[in-house]
DNA sequence: CGTAATATTGTAAAGGCTTACAAAAATGTT
DNA sequence: AACATTTTTGTAAGCCTTTACAATATTACG
């Protein structure tokens, strides 16, 4: 090409002075970036790519950015992938949108992994993945059906953690915010609250209510469960931002105190929580970690690898929407 | 290719058949879709953005995702580009990383275009996207000398509007909380304030402290701002996180109440800013429009097109942080 | 039914790079 | 200095498509 001309060497020796690691001469690898400034020259990945297999592009399928713990998520990706020079290609599917024909796209794109933030993915695709040897993990869910990898924060250890927390805070009746979508996520952290209850204290009583996973449905499902005949001293949310809204629906629609007349303990630890008009009392999503272990998986050459499921474990936040343990404890 | 085999038809039939648009027989299209199907087949991007030079890929380049502005755009940017068949590439450069390596490497992933939401680009990068043909359009920032297109919110009329606003609440004594880094945006805005509030009041005393463009810096300017000598009772901030930051730090942490003692006014319009808690009133960044011109912008073909400028007029998001008007007015 | 017009198909070149291989140059060894 | 090593260089094939062009099949029409 014109860069080879232009230094009079051949088009291997610019090849070689663009990847490091080959053998050329400095003298050689000189002219060529002479004439490579002279001509604006920019390598080309796609021909590159086309040839090595690699594209330097993870796939990254995320539902919503609304919800700041996918902000982070995706932040943090974002930059340890960029150390090992390569980009993350942003997938967000509306609801219509069928998540097969998006994975079928992230695989046109030829990327070299694919990351799943919530949503599921078909057996037959993660067939088809799998066939073309491209990593596949799930972040923060879990089918163990699936032949991914997938990890995520313990969602049982943070459900028992944030039960005996607002057990020991001297809580009685209980309420639960969950999310209507059913994330496997949030399921395990109800069922793990409920079994906690029940195995430790024998409370089987639990009003629920269901809302959207926002600020607005948290708002609104707090209202509900807090109207309820037996209104709860203690209350879980299962995600930040929901909790954000119950917080607010019972200070300043309900005019409670929080926490002498409820209790409230959230999920993730978003930024929010920790603003002072909040503090609120949270089992934190360990997203560094995760992240982290995504990488690795990441890395994995051969899919030979059975998939992998990371587990990490849960750490309690505690800030001043949960009543600290009675004197007498 | 073996789907061209397996299907007893040549290459150029399959090409056609995923080519939507290309003259080709059902029945062979019939013929070629079952052998794809039966082979895995998934096109491959790459070998056809090296024929075409479309990659139906965008490059973002994002300081941060912490500040849910950010969040936003991305969002919707990504949202929309998806209708087009087109993904975003992600590119968020720390600090150190100079920004014309991360150009560079934009072109190397011979992206379609580039949209640059904050942080800038140096003229000679500017010049190699404009001779690859590369549409590049800043959001939210404009360099007057770079010949970029640029798509942004009118600080100006945004700050004009919030000046007049705290003026008209009864506001004597005003306070900006600006940040450090200097965003033309930033200084627009603190200009467009001050010389408002000069020129229609004759205000020229305001006590201004800069801080970093988080919850955390909003907070502690604020404790420093009104500490001054003359407490001020109108207090602007220049983006809704500080603003946040700043609600918490007057409310929490030197019991003042808000609108009452002191007027707050943010700039933005994040989601929290609407939260029970905070009721920001703010000065909205129009992300939607935004992102709707940006699209417009990247679909120019010739870089013939000189660089548009285009400006979106500020929209005053009334809530309960600031005092209405004095009923005598 | 024959010809003209149109639609469908195949062939082969091209897109910009990497890399196996062989050739050439530089270096080391005795 | 003669040879064995090692390093550097060039040649050419190949990565998987698209597409101009020519060839063939189909349809329309008088």
């Amino acid at each position: 090409m014109d860069v080879a001309r232009l230094a009079g060497v051949s088009i291997a020796a610019v090849s070689r002075t663009f990847t490091p690691g080959s053998s050329i001469s400095s003298k050689l690898s000189k002219k060529v970036h002479k004439a490579a400034l002279q001509l604006n020259y920019v390598p080309n990945n796609l021909a590159r790519s086309l040839i090595t297999r690699r594209t330097n592009i993870v796939a990254l399928m995320l539902p919503n950015l609304d919800n700041q713990v996918y902000s982070a998520l995706l932040s943090e990706a974002s930059l340890r992938l960029q150390e090992n020079n390569t980009q993350l290609l942003l997938f967000t599917p509306n609801d219509d949108n069928d998540f097969d024909r998006t994975l079928q796209r992230m695989l046109e794109y030829q990327v070299d992994a694919i990351v799943i933030a919530a949503a599921s993915i078909s057996s037959r695709m993660a067939a088809l993945c799998l066939g073309r040897d491209v990593p596949v993990v799930m972040l923060g869910r879990h089918l163990p059906s699936l032949s991914v990898h997938s990890v995520r924060g313990d969602a049982e250890d943070g459900g028992v953690k944030a039960a005996q927390l607002l057990l020991n805070g001297g809580g009685k009746r209980f309420g639960i915010i969950s999310g209507s979508q059913s994330f496997t996520t949030m399921l395990e952290r109800k069922q793990a609250i409920l079994k906690h209850l029940s195995s430790s204290s024998g409370i089987e009583d639990v009003v629920i209510a269901d809302g959207k996973l926002t600020y607005e449905g948290g708002y609104q499902a707090a209202l509900e469960v807090m109207s309820s005949a037996e209104r709860p001293d203690s209350l879980f949310c299962l995600t930040d931002i929901m909790a954000l809204g119950a917080m607010d629906a019972i200070r300043h629609k309900l005019n409670l105190r929080i926490p002498e007349d409820v209790a409230v303990i959230g999920f993730d630890d978003i930024p929010e929580a920790a603003h002072e008009s909040y503090k609120l009392t949270t089992v934190r999503t360990p997203v560094r970690q995760m992240i982290h272990h995504m990488m690795e998986l990441i890395a994995l050459e051969s899919s030979e690898e059975p998939p992998q499921t990371i587990m990490i474990d849960a750490e309690l936040i505690l800030r001043s929407s949960t009543r600290s343990v009675p004197s007498h404890l």
